[in-house]
DNA sequence: AAGATAAGCTAAATCGTTTCAGAAGGCAAT
DNA sequence: ATTGCCTTCTGAAACGATTTAGCTTATCTT
């Protein structure tokens, strides 16, 4: 359709107006500028003729808005964060706006680097899944009032307005889950590092073993040799040398990793350990037998993310942090099947 | 780090230069405009005080250029365009460039309108996955000289740059495979609708089964109702009444959706049926048995497309269509057992 | 000493849009 | 006729960066 750009004042030129009346015409403001109505049909018509299609750096350079918005995840090939991603950008294009996104790979540096280019790109304001260290540019941000919402993971120190999962009763609810289905030696396990949700499934399992008054097992691996880690922890399991009957997996991509390993020492689910994951997924269902899990609700999540970030953006004074809390569901499977129905 | 924005006058008035000095300056044109070193130094270290970021709004109304380049996948929520998002992100980066993207469905309404979108929003160039009738647009853009990449799916009639993978030749070697290892029965399943790349598997799987004189078995599924289709179709082949021995599932989403329905309908592989994919992913990996698949070079692909659009960017005058066509690799697993092995 | 050349810098235009201050014309009231 | 007041419209500035054309000096050439 668009043969050539067309600006505003050929329009005006071919409306014999001038180009100030075009531009109030186009935006709506004809009335409230006590545009005549025959003008206005003219410029509508001729507008409409020549497939005006407005500038938007112009646009941009003359408001400070570019109606874009950035948003960093850890991974977008992670289906959880390609879940969330794809909600928020459903959001967006409800609401006039355009997403620009880039992956962390849940690295400082990387992610610091990026909202700075995302800054310096004019998005209007950043959804981002925040990582161990992104506090400082975070604080950065949120202390010139820029618009940021962060999901997922949770700095409670800061004033900032979040999405987040309630971790902690999350990690409880499958631990007394375990628990009542007759399993005593529940192992938790997680990759290493200060992640704020991983602490909160944590510290919901550590409560309800203490509450029943069960020793802990908590196995944190390093990400980069988890493989190994894990297929050597399985195999103490499967030898005796380690006495869990149940497994945790922190969150989606540990749980794979731990199927796969789970599959290579032949452990027998949930004959020699029932399972537990979080986010669930085509692999977990596929498994034999298939994995119960957490389930978060991602669109939800994206939903109010993009809320909260519009309240932001719409504000003209700033506003006050927020926290969205929501809570999870779950999907109980054979892979935790209670020890008495099993025998 | 940012206080307030800072702009280029500032620097200038702060340095006792011009604006003009300062710009040419900071884009490194010192020399070529003749500049004297101490005023280069001391615009540098002012800039570099006073945290000077450039707004892009300003550079993109005067240089016609945005750095940004938009990507249109069909879902990112499918680990295939994810992965290959990924890529593109990666790439994108590392030369300068920043991503908008946006799923389509393989709606092409949808499709058009948000490639409208990144015009308007004024990207430099679109990488995109095309379906059934992205070619008005595509024909559109292309004849305006616009910067355009298609990716994985082709229309032979357009000249406009492509990456491809050899979807004929991974039909055909996958269907020549099955056939060696002793299936004469074997049915090619695709959803119904006309996207180039399941055409292409399916003129090789023809190929093979009409070069050993066997019967072609083709079904396709309409995706609004394929999990019924689905299951209908292998009842009937456990039952009996359909003689198939082995299944070649024309993509990775459909694939998955067959192995749920090869469990619920108890349908033993290989024994009953063989199986063979495309994509892999940790469901394939983790089914019981493993499934083979064609592997599809995605990290590739996506490096490929960036390459092709960068040299578009780049180039002064139209270039000529490039097409990239990349070949295929293969994992071999249990469930395409040759029938004497499995004995 | 006059003109040429070069080095180092600046004024101003430009990109397309928005918006403010106010102009022009018509009309009514004084 | 002057003033005031609408109604409808326009000129021009502003947003920030880039770039062209050209202005100063100083130096060199003859």
């Amino acid at each position: 359709m668009p043969k050539k750009k067309v600006s505003i004042k050929e329009i005006a030129s071919a409306a014999g107006v001038s180009s100030a009346l075009v531009s109030m015409v186009l935006n709506g403001k004809a009335k409230q500028y006590g545009i005549g109505e025959e003008a206005t049909q003219r410029v509508l018509r001729i507008a409409r003729e020549m497939n005006y299609q407005p500038n938007i750096m112009a646009r941009g350079l003359r408001s400070g808005k570019s109606h874009l918005v950035g948003l960093v995840v850890a991974d977008i090939a992670n289906p959880f964060f390609a879940k969330l991603a794809r909600e928020i950008e459903k959001q967006a294009s409800e609401h006039g706006y355009t997403v620009i996104y880039g992956s962390s790979d849940d690295n400082s540096r990387r992610l610091n680097s990026f909202m700075q280019t995302l800054v310096n790109q004019g998005v209007d304001g950043i959804i981002a899944i925040p990582c161990e260290d992104t506090i400082k540019i975070a604080a950065e941000l949120q202390e010139q009032k820029f618009p940021l919402v962060l999901v997922d993971r949770d700095y409670t120190d800061m004033e900032i307005s979040s999405v987040l999962l309630d971790n902690e009763q999350a990690g409880r609810q499958i631990t007394d889950y375990l628990i009542t289905a007759g399993y005593r030696h529940i192992a938790f396990v997680a990759y290493s590092g200060d992640l704020s949700h991983i602490h909160g499934r944590l510290l919901g399992y550590q409560k309800a073993m203490q509450a029943h008054g069960l020793a802990e097992k908590v196995y944190r691996f390093n990400k980069d040799e988890s493989r190994e880690s894990i297929r050597a922890f399985l195999s103490s399991i499967r030898s005796g040398d380690e006495t869990v009957d149940a497994l945790i997996f922190a969150n989606n991509t540990l749980t794979i990793e731990g199927l796969y390993m789970i599959r290579e020492t032949c452990l027998r689910v949930p004959e020699d350990v029932a399972l537990f994951g979080f986010d669930g997924g085509n692999a977990f269902d596929l498994f034999t037998p298939p994995v119960s899990y957490v389930r978060q609700p991602i669109t939800e999540m994206g939903r109010q993310a993009f809320q909260l970030l519009m309240k932001q953006l719409e504000a003209t004074e700033p506003l006050p942090a927020e926290k969205v809390v929501l809570q999870s569901s779950f999907v109980y499977t054979a892979s935790s099947k209670s020890r008495s129905e099993r025998k």
